[in-house]
DNA sequence: GCTGGCACTCGCCCGTAGTGAGTGCCAGTC
DNA sequence: GACTGGCACTCACTACGGGCGAGTGCCAGC
């Protein structure tokens, strides 16, 4: 059954008043806040009808409705008008990304700059290497039979990484090994490094073979493995508004999903080639402790390319498109500053 | 007055179960759970005085006793036995704690660690730059009026910051540059850079002075300004541990100072030169928002010189000798770490 | 198809009463 | 003088019950 305009209206009217009031809303405060033009008695048949499509429910007879994880996606897809940006929030957003010093700089602003702004749980992955390419490699001798490796993304990101060698080099070997990595790999796309890699072993001279070979192995493992994404996370007591009544009483749960990098990378940084933003609404998540949250992701990066993913997470009782429009315009901005550098 | 040793006894027994149960204790139970050869009318009398010296108190007539701060501080000062870790443990901290790569690693996997063991909120702080030496420092050209100015410090610190250029330059200058800012600075405690790199600037040549100015500055910077703590923290779920008994129900002043790196810097970082360990306890902290908190820190380092600390918050209501004892070899362990590289 | 009216439901807000853990005090004993 | 058993008292906690009111579903009428 398709649901009439009035229908769909009286659905938005719920959603805001009860994102904005956080209690179930009845039919008369719908009508005298919303000039809708009809009596509550009707709208009590427009919401029967919603209920029973499963936008909304009642949480204990006798109370108003609530929406319900359907009614926000309805809500998100077909019924949130865009709200823009206010001139202050614009302001903030330039205030606190100017003067960033690098890209730990950017992100951390940037991850509070969220927070901050959407009043939720912020989450900002750094730009990902295996959407990165490498701008150069440095070898910093530790000692005679250690190494530093220190890789330079061209998104800013810097790896380090300790190389054990089997056997002591001279500075002229060190020298003669930075010249080949970076004359094989300098430019090189993450993801095409590894074929690169094993031909550096091989046309190794043999002198310098045992320090390429356990040089490759780190070089391996800092650009395709692990360690390959990094996350900043901010304002968890934010999880705290709204009291106890958001997440059935029980942070605990969601506390502890943020503190995997592994669910937080699921969460934000599954972004598609294209910069879509995406919205994951209670149910939808795939993590069973994430299902009274809601997730608003997006992609970032110096023009149309993607190289990390930003977002925030908050209760399913969220202002959507304050949070959407926020969402999208700090990735946009970020992206902006990382196309300057 | 002071108190005869029963009465500390009994001290003791009701921190311990309080600590145990979370329950005020009575005077009953008291003497069920612990052997202390009296009746309760003696041990409600023993009470009585400990209340009126202030180490214990009642929630409200007719309820057991609870600890105050003050009751706290005597019990960690004077009564706590030395729990030693279960060999469980060591085998947790042993097997967590190999196989680390790098210092980002290492930091990690310690504040999970402590984390874990504690069953509390961890922080560790990175190795301080301020308590650390250059090892080296490299310039990589990104383009001809930027360098990226990448630090090595011999905690296995990096750092890395962006620097302008007034004027283009040849790979020659960086050459250069690279050569004088290492001959001048390598191995330098860092607290005694700011003169070099004055002199850097001055005795650098004509051509090469606007950028030396520059990258000084940014020397600076990186060096004993800003950015010089880094803080890791884990376990936040912990402190919904115990359900809202603890914190009187307000997780949000606590979570929020845990956002604050200064704040955390302040409760970890302020650590004497020699490596004793400290315990705050409530009202201790200066921090409004952590009165209802006890922190237990220590400094860390490898050999007796401190270069970073680490430590735990928790509820006042904490197993103290045990999360002492934790911390104490967590923090040896990771000295250990450190001093291997 | 909308509206006003009406009976009904049920969560919420008290006030009251009962229960029991725990206390303070005191007289008695070793 | 220190400890103990006994006893009256306090008070948080729980359960019960009635009144209130927001909100609903339904229905007859326009």
């Amino acid at each position: 059954m398709s649901l009439d305009d009035r229908k769909l209206d009286v659905l938005r009217a719920i959603v805001e008043d009860y994102v904005a009031t956080q209690e179930p809303v009845g039919s008369k405060a719908l009508v005298e806040r919303h000039h809708l033009g009809v009596s509550p008695a009707t709208v009590r048949n427009d919401m029967a009808v919603l209920e029973e499509e499963g936008y909304i429910r009642q949480p204990h007879t006798s109370a108003g409705r609530v929406p319900t994880d359907r009614g926000y996606r309805l809500f998100v897809d077909r019924l949130s008008r865009v709200k823009p940006l206010s001139p202050a929030e614009r302001r903030a957003i330039e205030r606190f990304l100017v003067g960033a010093l690098d890209l730990d700089d950017v992100v951390h602003r940037t991850v509070r700059l969220l927070a901050q702004l959407t009043r939720q749980v912020a989450v900002v992955q750094y730009p990902s290497l295996s959407r990165s390419s490498v701008r150069h490699l440095e070898l910093v001798p530790i000692s005679t039979t250690r190494l530093m490796l220190v890789m330079i993304a061209d998104t800013g990101r810097v790896e380090q990484r300790l190389v054990e060698l089997p056997t002591p080099i001279t500075a002229d070997d060190v020298t003669d090994l930075r010249r080949m990595v970076n004359e094989k790999l300098a430019g090189a796309r993450m993801a095409e490094t590894p074929p690169l890699v094993e031909a550096l072993v091989e046309e190794s001279p043999p002198v310098l073979r045992g320090a390429m070979t356990m040089l490759s192995t780190v070089l391996l493992e800092t650009l395709v493995e692990r360690r390959d994404e990094r996350i900043a996370l901010a304002g968890t007591a934010n999880l705290t508004r709204g009291g106890l009544l958001d997440f059935q009483g029980s942070l605990r749960p969601i506390l502890e999903a943020l503190e995997e990098e592994v669910i937080l990378l699921k969460l934000i940084g599954e972004v598609e080639p294209t910069s879509t933003l995406r919205v994951r609404i209670g149910d939808e998540n795939e993590f069973e402790d994430l299902r009274s949250t809601s997730v608003v992701s997006t992609g970032y990066g110096p023009g149309p390319v993607i190289v990390g993913g930003l977002g925030v997470l908050g209760p399913t009782r969220m202002d959507y498109p304050g949070t959407i429009a926020t969402v999208r315009a700090v990735a946009r901005y970020v992206g902006d500053l990382l196309a300057q550098n």
